[in-house]
DNA sequence: ATCGATTAACGTCAAAATTACGTTTAATAT
DNA sequence: ATATTAAACGTAATTTTGACGTTAATCGAT
């Protein structure tokens, strides 16, 4: 089956992932590099989230789901649209008229944003066409068209929302410590917070479980392990009306 | 200046005003209506939110604020581009194939959408080229498109942005009560407050002041005044980074 | 077997915020 | 004067938050 590309329409994906090593939020980019016919220039050498054109049958959700497979193997991750980019100018730098596999890029595109959440150790970043690697959001490098910018309000709509759904456990294993999960806060929303007091929450939590298990194979206290309900948590869920303007 | 429309792409406005009369939250809805050529058929007839395709010079921001423009005459008001509708069939109903104005519409078409907050004193709806009227959002008439949804979603994230940021002033009268801001979230959220704890939160804001002035003209106690100030607002701001999972 | 290093995990208290209620007050209309 | 109406005030119990210090469990080195 042959599919027809809307020329001027796109999704771009901004993925994250957690790393617990190193405590660190990430986003997944590609790499963007073409030398001139006679190799003596590089005419772009910079970063990329992956983004594709919509096919004509699609919806957008299907798009985001596509160039998420492509770029990772994975379907079923938390996704969210959070933004859609269309400035006339955002693609119009003069090295940007390149695109990433040297397709011929002069329309002008919007751009339909979404960021997906997923657990860093279920991908193999290798297993594509691209050369995909997580960079730290606090140490991004030199990035192409505006994808700085739509990383940047991709992880504000991240920060806003965590905070009130429990979105937070995509970007963990399946079974995870406490304080792991006080370290993806702090990564995210980018402040500290205090142990005791967060612990003490989010135990009273019945969607947090504690599991039969510790931590094995660490030098010091082991850490109690713990999983997340959703079935709980979507049970005793109540919205929160809290006015705090 | 000749400006050439970008086919494929619209930005649909949800316009939310609020009437103090009837503590009603209202959308702003054109009537659509059509006769076959011998008039003995009534092709379509419905509500929607206006809309229009993006122009090729303009960004998404200046192609909603244009076309809120025509709509109210108003510039400048509250807008907040929330999300993009694109299935494939979102406009392929057979009575959708007629456009507001008898535009022919084959296209699939992407729409960006956005919702505007304004004050309903402010808009003369009838200062412009359609038949606009405002609509109970509890109270819907027939919608074309799959502008219910739209609308649905808008108010979803209206919802949840009235409760962390200071946007219910927008659809109030610069001089307000207590009482006003009161019935305002409760419409939007559709719940009961406790008028006593509300009133002692409100007033215990900094950004909330009392003017030298009160109701005039009613049988009863009259209220006092306030009014909300943006700049107190955003020189005390601090983000809430109240974690509520 | 003991000790040191390391990080997990517990506990307390004061302050602040929330919840759930009843009563008083200021205006107009009769 | 008095009735009507909605505004505005008050208080006490409970819950949540914020700011702290101390104890506990494991591994590895001795």
């Amino acid at each position: 089956m042959l599919h027809k590309k809307i020329q001027n329409i796109s999704v771009d994906c901004v993925v994250f992932g957690y790393d617990t090593k190193t405590k660190s939020l990430n986003v997944l980019l590609i790499r963007r590099y073409l030398e001139s016919q006679d190799k003596a220039e590089v005419l772009v050498d910079d970063h990329v989230i992956t983004g594709y054109h919509m096919y004509e049958h699609e919806t957008l959700d299907e798009t985001a789901t596509r160039v998420l497979k492509e770029l990772t193997g994975l379907t079923n991750q938390y996704k969210k649209q959070f933004k859609a980019f269309g400035d006339p100018d955002r693609l119009t730098g003069e090295k940007d008229l390149l695109w990433i596999n040297n397709e011929k890029f002069n329309h002008r595109t919007i751009t339909i944003a979404y960021y997906f959440l997923l657990k860093t150790e279920e991908v193999d970043i290798n297993n594509n066409q691209y050369q995909a690697n997580w960079f730290p959001v606090k140490d991004l490098p030199n990035l192409g068209f505006d994808h700085e910018q739509i990383i940047m309000e991709a992880l504000e709509n991240l920060k806003t929302k965590c905070l009130s759904e429990p979105i937070i456990f995509e970007l963990l294993p399946d079974r995870f410590t406490i304080n792991e999960v006080q370290d993806v806060y702090q990564s995210i929303l980018n402040i500290e917070l205090d142990n005791r007091n967060f612990r003490r929450k989010l135990i009273s939590k019945k969607c947090i479980i504690a599991l039969d298990e510790k931590q094995t194979g660490v030098s010091k206290k082991p850490s109690q392990l713990y999983m997340f309900s959703k079935d709980v948590y979507e049970k005793l869920f109540q919205k929160n009306y809290l006015i705090s303007i």
